[in-house]
RNA sequence: GCGGGAGUGGCGGAAUUGGCAGACGCGCUGGACUUAGGAUCCAGUGCCGCAAGGCGUGGGGGUUCGAGUCCCCCCUCCCGCACCA
């Protein structure tokens, strides 16, 4: 429907709710007073800090989603200081980024440019939603003043090493081992620091959390740059999906598994959906195992000899082979070892007849992206060195293979062999015909579904050796009138002996715990105290240690684009304007380091960083020792402006200091934090180590950033219901129909590629589980909604539920659709009903018939009836919990409840209505506003005192009690609340019904939950 | 494959500790006011049944006086991870 229809035309003298007038009125307002500034630091209030995750502004402007999270951090703020919080609710942008500089390349315009241009249409859209910011706190991460602070932090990053072994209690009181200290403080060892203050200096960069490495990195040519890990998903890039190879390169690295542990550990006492906690412990993946060096040479007895002595090499030198292995409980099972194809000692093992295949084999690999080693995952691939090892165990010499399913990045980028109880090396072993060795002893029951035919091969071996020893006779008892073993113990007995002598005939690993077979004096142990006690035994022979390993890498932190913090770092020269590999930083009073200006953004094309085209008087200069410098061409990815904004918006206009420690301890940590569950891992993992490492440094007094975190789920288009058809008019039921890869509709059976046909509500009527055609039954139907894309043209603008609904509406209705954390699929007649909602509350306070703005003639100063402040109560009561809860959905349903009672009465105290229009303000603010002025309301709400319930007045002095026989409801008795079994038993005895059913039998027991049920239990 | 979450009317969703299933809203049906209704108001609306009554929270079992809620098995959907040794 059309607002703007219905008030040109028809009401246009009635003062009907009308939104668009009343919005911008209290949005000025606000402004003009300034009402939601924060203003200084006021003790005598509990403080409240909450935050919204700031957005990236797109040339698209705000989409339905940014307002589901921002409208539930907006009440909580506006509840809370009705509640007499002080509260900090800033709002800023997150403004460096692809986007703006690929618009760049395409159209020449500045991506400063945009980014203001982008900016400016986000801040009008969020303001013409009546949040509540402060926005005197605004920042954009591309603000000189903020990425001088980023710049600051990365020289902190850069200035601190990990002390792992550090004991120290923070601020907060913990005891910790492990803390990020000054390089100053790094102690150099005596043979590096007589070699001279280069070396020093190059073994302090070496160490610190900042640090340069050459690796194989993700480069997409499309994109020009080289991309993180987690931007790259099955080998596209996360952004357009354009391919991504593999090449090596000079990158700057943040040292984020340092923190491993304790990223992993301090989540546990954090207030977080227990599945993003989850989410982030994956991530991190750590596992606990053990080291272990294999002996390369031929004269093992010295080695062992000798490895008593010296004990275990931090190190391994050239004559071992270390692996990392969760299971050292299944050393006796290692067949053979697999190197990952880049691992150094690959040369040095392979054998001249081997190398040609192992050459090839290892080239091969280096091409292979990430997208083809996923792709050729399903079938494993290697090449034998035609190396051994010997396994410090047991002395056995064993091949050494390579294979791209070891990876070099992880552990020791060795591996050594179990096929018996790993999946993978079970299938590698099968492949190439590589020897099974059983070590733990499987459950009955596996050994039951996993053992081939050969075990009945076995079994008759076996009986026959038994005939043969003449054993027949004693155990004839055990054997079935066809000579075979009857099924129970014996049968198991039989498949677990066949799995300790031939585990080559059960077809797959198994990998799970169990006791230790074939492991020399280990065997019979259980593989958690073998795991423990092997550990043990290796480290005092000196063949191995207990290891910590995680599947978090340190985090490739430079990218090769124009639109991001440059580092404030400078490359030291030699005389030919080489690099040496010496570093120097800018002085913190040189900072900010701005980008240079340049006309031209393409793309180099090669990984060359963008910068490199920046002008000489930006790219070089002189150091007062005559040294010559060139800075670092790299910049900062999009992650380091976002890691530490909420730090800057408690004191963004600080000149001499990112945040000033009064102001920190004052306002964090963030009470509460609001975004989208897309960020789980990635930006909540590199905030929270960036804050450690500040904790480190004594910049910030709390180890964690965000106290409590909620995710908002998304919000989806419209559902729509979908037909296929092979042709026009034949139809396909949607039962019958599949996705390809490429996410076309295709026939089952065939593979035929369908049409789909996108159909309205009427076309089609729920049968069973599932939507039909109505015209043909026969024909399943798709319903579902989809994510907002273009694509789809089921993008829902915000602007245009403004303009046609107005702020309150949207922000109403997107509370009421459904819990915030769900995912909940848009539906334009949801908007309606909310609409309805105001537009009566409107009706029920204004005299909607008057010529101008004023009181319903029912509006009276009169004393209340008990129900109506019963009813008042009551939901008062509702929505605050509701609030707390932030079940919002439900807080409506209690408004909307009240509403429904007070319309229909013909006088409306006005005690009764004050109060609920202060309920209805953190949701509706603006109608609100516009109410409570009528309602003679000199000033803004905002800070109007929340609401009390009377404890006496949200119980019901009469109740409904249900009555039930045997768990049936047949009756409801009205009675006193206050009124006892025996009476309300008795009441329920005089019901008709209950009369009627207790007709001829006999009541056995009476069950009375006081206030909620009665229960005759009757035979 | 592994891990997590969720299945309740035509739809979005409600339902303290196990205690009236379906609040609230949408949609739909009927009515009122109306030149008109896509405004507003009133009534109805889980399914079957004329009714009495029966059946109902993905399916199957169980515990209990009583199960959407607790236990066991199974199915479906969504999200995350995916050779991490």
């Amino acid at each position: 429907m059309d607002l703007r229809f219905e008030i040109c035309n028809l009401r246009s003298l009635m003062p009907r709710y009308d939104a668009k007038r009343l919005e911008p009125k209290w949005q000025a307002f606000w402004e003009e007073h300034q009402t939601f500034a924060t203003g200084p630091f006021d003790p005598n209030k509990e403080k409240m800090y909450v935050l919204d995750m700031f957005p990236y502004p797109s040339g698209a402007g705000l989409h339905v989603g940014h307002p589901e999270g921002y409208t539930a951090t907006d009440i909580v703020c506006r509840y809370n200081r009705m509640k007499g919080k002080q509260v900090l609710h800033p709002m800023g942008w997150d403004a460096f980024g692809l986007p703006a500089e690929e618009y760049a390349i395409k159209t020449g315009t500045h991506p400063a440019i945009t980014t203001a241009k982008n900016i400016e249409t986000f801040k009008r859209q969020l303001k013409s939603l009546g949040f509540s910011y402060d926005w005197n706190r605004e920042l954009a991460t591309t603000d000189p003043d903020y990425f001088r602070w980023t710049q600051w932090i990365f020289l902190t990053l850069f200035d601190t090493w990990y002390d792992a072994t550090c004991e120290w209690t923070g601020p907060d009181g913990v005891q910790r081992i492990g803390r990020g200290r000054p390089i100053s403080e790094l102690p150099i060892p005596a043979d590096v620091a007589s070699q001279g203050d280069v070396a020093v200096r190059r073994y302090q960069d070496k160490q610190r959390l900042a640090y340069q490495h050459e690796a194989p990195v993700n480069w997409c040519p499309a994109l020009g740059t080289v991309l993180a890990n987690e931007e790259v998903i099955d080998g596209k890039s996360e952004r357009g999906g354009h391919p991504v190879e593999r090449i090596p390169l000079r990158q700057w690295l943040l040292r984020i598994t340092a923190y491993g542990d304790r990223l992993a550990t301090e989540l546990d006492n954090l207030n977080w959906p227990e599945s993003i906690k989850l989410m982030q412990r994956n991530w991190i993946g750590r596992s606990e195992g053990a080291e272990v060096d294999f002996f390369l040479g031929h004269e093992f007895d010295e080695w062992q000899a000798a490895r008593a002595k010296s004990g275990f090499p931090r190190e391994p030198a050239d004559d071992v082979l270390r692996v990392y292995t969760t299971r050292p409980d299944t050393l006796f099972g290692a067949t053979y070892m697999v190197l990952a194809p880049e691992h150094p000692a690959v040369d040095r093992l392979t054998t001249p007849e081997q190398r040609a295949a192992v050459d090839e084999y290892r080239q091969q690999a280096s091409f292979k992206s990430d997208l083809d080693r996923t792709e050729l995952a399903k079938t494993k691939s290697g090449v034998f060195t035609g190396g051994y090892a010997i396994n410090p165990i047991n002395g056995e010499k064993v091949p050494v293979w390579i294979a791209d399913y070891v990876l070099i990045s992880y552990g020791t980028g060795a591996i050594m062999a179990v096929p018996a109880h790993d999946e993978r090396d079970f299938e590698f072993a099968t492949k190439y015909e590589l020897p099974i060795k059983a070590v733990v002893q499987a459950s009955d029951e596996w050994l039951g579904s996993h053992c081939s035919q050969s075990a009945v091969e076995f079994e008759a071996d076996l009986l026959n050796s038994l005939t043969q020893s003449q054993a027949l006779g004693q155990i004839s008892d055990l054997l079935d009138e066809n000579g075979n073993l009857k099924d129970g113990h014996l049968k198991a007995t039989v498949l677990r002996m066949l799995y300790i002598l031939h585990p080559e005939n059960f077809d797959s690993a198994f990998p799970e715990m169990g006791f230790s077979i074939n492991s020399g004096d280990y065997s019979g142990l259980k593989s958690k105290i073998f795991a423990t006690r092997i550990t043990g035994d290796l480290a005092l022979q000196g063949f191995g240690r207990k290891a910590v390993n995680y599947r978090l890498r340190d985090w490739l932190f430079s990218r090769q684009r124009y639109w991001g913090e440059p580092f404030p770092l400078w490359h030291e020269l030699d005389a030919d304007g080489q690099p040496t590999g010496l570093l120097r930083v800018d002085a913190e009073s040189a900072l900010p380091i701005t980008l240079p200006e340049m006309a031209d953004f393409k793309p180099t094309g090669t990984p060359e960083p963008m910068l490199s085209k920046a002008p000489e008087s930006w790219l070089f200069k002189t150091a007062s020792d005559g040294t010559k410098l060139k800075r670092e061409t790299n910049t900062m990815p999009q992650w380091a402006g976002s890691c530490w904004y909420y730090l800057r918006f408690v004191d963004n206009k600080n000149s001499s200091a990112f945040i000033d420690p009064q102001v920190e301890q004052q306002w964090l940590p963030v009470d509460l934090y609001v975004g989208g569950a897309e960020h789980a891992v990635l930006h909540l993992l590199y905030s929270r180590f960036w804050h450690k490492v500040l904790f480190d440094r004594g910049h910030v007094h709390t180890a964690e950033p965000f106290q409590r975190l909620v995710n908002q789920g998304m919000i989806l288009g419209e559902v729509e219901f979908t037909g296929y058809e092979k042709s026009a008019g034949e139809w396909v039921s949607s039962a019958e129909v599949t996705d390809d890869e490429d996410g076309n509709a295709i026939l089952k059976s065939t593979s035929e590629k369908l049409a789909t046909v996108k159909l309205s509500p009427d076309a089609v009527k729920k049968s069973g589980d599932s939507f039909v055609l109505t015209d043909y039954p026969d024909i399943r139907i798709e319903s579902r909604a989809f994510k907002m894309s273009k694509s789809r043209g089921n993008v829902i603008n915000p602007d245009t539920v403004v303009e046609n609904y107005g702020a309150d509406s949207l922000r109403l209705y997107e509370m009421f659709m459904g819990p915030l954390e769900q995912v909940k699929p848009w539906s334009m007649q949801g908007v309606e009903g909310v609409f309805r909602f105001l537009s009566r509350v409107w009706r029920t306070i204004t005299d909607d018939r008057a010529d101008d703005v004023r009181l319903n003639p029912a509006m009276q100063d009169t004393t209340p009836a008990e129900p109506q402040l019963r009813l008042l109560h009551k939901t008062i009561k509702a929505v605050t919990h509701d609030i707390e809860t932030l079940g919002f959905n439900t807080s409506i349903s209690r408004l909307m409840e009240f509403m429904n009672e007070v319309a229909n009465w013909n006088v409306r105290p006005v005690s009764i209505l004050r109060p609920f229009v202060l309920l209805l303000s953190p949701l509706a603010p603006h109608l609100a506003e516009e109410l409570w002025q009528l309602l003679g309301g000199t000033t803004t709400l905002a800070y109007e005192p929340w609401p009390k319930f009377d404890p006496k007045l949200v119980e019901d002095s009469v109740i409904d009690v249900p009555v039930q026989i045997n768990g049936k409801l047949r009756a409801k008795i009205t009675v006193a609340a206050k009124a006892d079994q025996g009476t309300i038993e008795a009441a329920a005895r005089r019901e008709d019904t209950v009369v009627a059913q207790l007709e001829g039998k006999t009541v056995v027991k009476v069950v009375y939950v006081p206030g909620r049920m009665l229960n005759f239990v009757v035979k």
